[in-house]
DNA sequence: ATAGAATGTCTCATATCTGAGAAATATGAC
DNA sequence: GTCATATTTCTCAGATATGAGACATTCTAT
């Protein structure tokens, strides 16, 4: 038999992806996703917040590792944005929920929380990926790193949604997600 | 004084933006954004499915008109392709919370269901469109038919980003967009 | 200025969600 | 088998969301 994923983390993957869809899912949704009971949910945390916390830690570190990994692996820029495209398909959900939390009107953005300064310290390295590759002339005139960053996060999104509607073979999806990618950004 | 908005429409409105972030928000949120009061609310849609269902009504036919157009004005189907896009981009949150709605893994997606059948004689006709496409030969080899329709809807999500967020030039959204996806899967 | 319609305010009953106690049951290590 | 721990089941009180009645206020057209 396979190894029982620790509870707790089950309960905050099935959270992840059931906030991710829908914010405001009461907490029974979860539970059913986690395939545990509401109270057991309410014995691993306090209440929502504490549990959107454990989310959002889940989540930072997720993609501080596999960002940071290829950050580190990879010198060359263009290496890189190929590597970190596959690394956020394969946070997937985690990625796209990190990046929602961040990014939407109502959160306020301030480099005193800690929240805030993780996540842009792994995002920056994304970023900045863009700019160096801009600096080597191998974007397309025009584009800018903004528009790029917003491709980036499309293409996820659209490379999730391939996963999970299961009619695009798994083989090929960051096949397709590159090509898509540098055809549509590099010269 | 420009001409007050249907209060109707404008809560549908407000409830359609909402509902495609936090799609369990509390109908108070809705009101706040509408500005009116959750009482008014209340005097013209019977509960919360009165509501969705008036969302849905105003996301088909918006798209319904506005991708039925473009089929209507262009034969070719690079022209449709490119068309089509634009007119996505121009419904924005209309098109991918419709789109949200139909592809999500608890929806039942029946023909039965006129809402069901509204949706598919719409969107069948971006599906056709990359099908033609494909038979004339004007996709990248081994791109499948599948992928396109999912990149579609992310590069319409990230040109929605690119708009809220404020900082890409609205004038380059479309422009870029296109540029984006004509390279990203075209010859 | 005034009637009629639309919206707001205040209030309330009901429904659903939330968080937790207590005891029963299942699970796993030894 | 026994014990310790984890989970479920049942229960309940408090919080929040929902839907609507009654009346006050504002707006609009004439």
């Amino acid at each position: 038999m396979a190894v029982m994923k620790d509870t707790k983390q089950k309960i905050t993957d099935a959270a992840i992806a059931i906030f991710n869809e829908d914010f405001s899912a009461p907490l029974e949704t979860v539970a059913e996703k986690a395939e545990v009971t509401r109270r057991t949910l309410h014995r691993y945390f306090k209440d929502r917040n504490d549990l959107l916390a454990a989310c959002h830690h889940t989540m930072q570190e997720s993609c501080r590792s596999s960002i940071g990994a290829v950050y580190a692996t990879y010198t060359e820029p263009l290496e890189r944005f190929e590597h970190m495209l596959y690394a956020a398909i394969d946070c997937g959900v985690k990625f796209s929920f990190l990046h929602k939390l961040h990014n939407n009107e109502h959160h306020n953005h301030s480099e005193v929380d800690k929240n805030c300064s993780d996540y842009d310290r792994t995002f920056n390295k994304f970023k900045s990926t863009i700019e160096d590759l801009q600096n080597k002339g191998l974007i397309t005139g025009g584009l800018t790193a903004e528009w790029i960053e917003m491709l980036c996060t499309g293409i996820v999104t659209a490379a999730i949604n391939a996963e999970k509607a299961g009619n695009v073979a798994r083989i090929n999806i960051k096949k397709f997600a590159w090509y898509s990618l540098s055809k549509g950004v590099l010269v």
